[in-house]
DNA sequence: AATATATAATTAGTATGCTAACTATATCAT
DNA sequence: ATGATATAGTTAGCATACTAATTATATATT
């Protein structure tokens, strides 16, 4: 594999990703969310009243970055933290009525962000992908 | 497929691609580069004296982003910038020899990086992987 | 029980990359 | 030729997410 082509298959990613990123958090900002915040809150339909540091976790980000954004969703009220009882080291984050109804069109613009992604990707950036793959494949399965 | 496996396969993309690119950049502040940078020597390496507006496209970044990139590259001395002759709107962007010596390190501690990375997706993140593949394989080829 | 260590969250400061608005130069239309 | 439009780059300010240091609480060690 010369330079070329690691260096064409590295901003192709790049390139999709960003553009899938962009449109999708488009999307969100037309429902008054700012861009992580819906992974936070899709953690929170499956697990309502988990703590920072599991969502730190399920989210793979550090815990300011949780602090920042629950500051931010409670602000614009979807969310309300409550310290737990048993460790009172521990904040527990619970979806208000109006974070639990976000859950539809949330899911609705994910769902069409997927489908106008599929449709974005060029033919050429197509054929890039599959050979990475490809690489992949071969060496990890 | 249902939202509960979207959700853990975009949440592994995430997790795997920032894994990835952390290793990689803390390899490059070794070499006093800061993230982006690489990409942008990475193209001068092939195309020594392009323009800012072609680094745009080639990086798939906004123009002030260049504008900082540059700057901060200049200031390290790993490249100079020279108004083009013909149209003095334009700014092409040249290697010092100090850029062009940063290229084999460079490209040495990015095949490290991706052999690191072969070796660190965990088993169960190699099946989300391949489940996405195959949807992707599915939907676009 | 007192001290040391570990954990959860916050605060402050920083890096990266964005948009909007601007300057300077070039090109097009009349 | 001149006025309108387009293009290259810069500046200012913002959004996201980071690290390091701090606070508060819990747990382990002696």
């Amino acid at each position: 594999m010369n330079d070329k082509v690691e260096c064409d298959i590295r901003e192709s990613l790049d390139k999709i990703s960003s553009r899938m990123r962009r449109e999708y958090n488009e999307n969100l900002r037309e429902l008054n969310l700012y861009v992580g915040q819906d992974r936070l809150l899709a953690r929170l339909w499956l697990d309502d009243g988990i703590t920072q540091m599991q969502i730190c976790e399920h989210l793979k980000c550090e815990p300011p970055t949780v602090t920042n954004m629950v500051k931010s969703l409670e602000q614009n009220g979807f969310i309300y933290r409550k310290r737990d009882e048993q460790d009172a080291r521990v904040m527990r984050i619970y979806l208000t009525d109006k974070g639990k109804e976000l859950e539809k069109p949330v899911d609705f613009k994910w769902k069409q962000q997927q489908e106008k992604l599929l449709g974005s990707i060029l033919p050429e950036e197509r054929l890039i992908l599959r050979e990475l793959m490809k690489r992949i494949e071969r060496n990890l399965f």
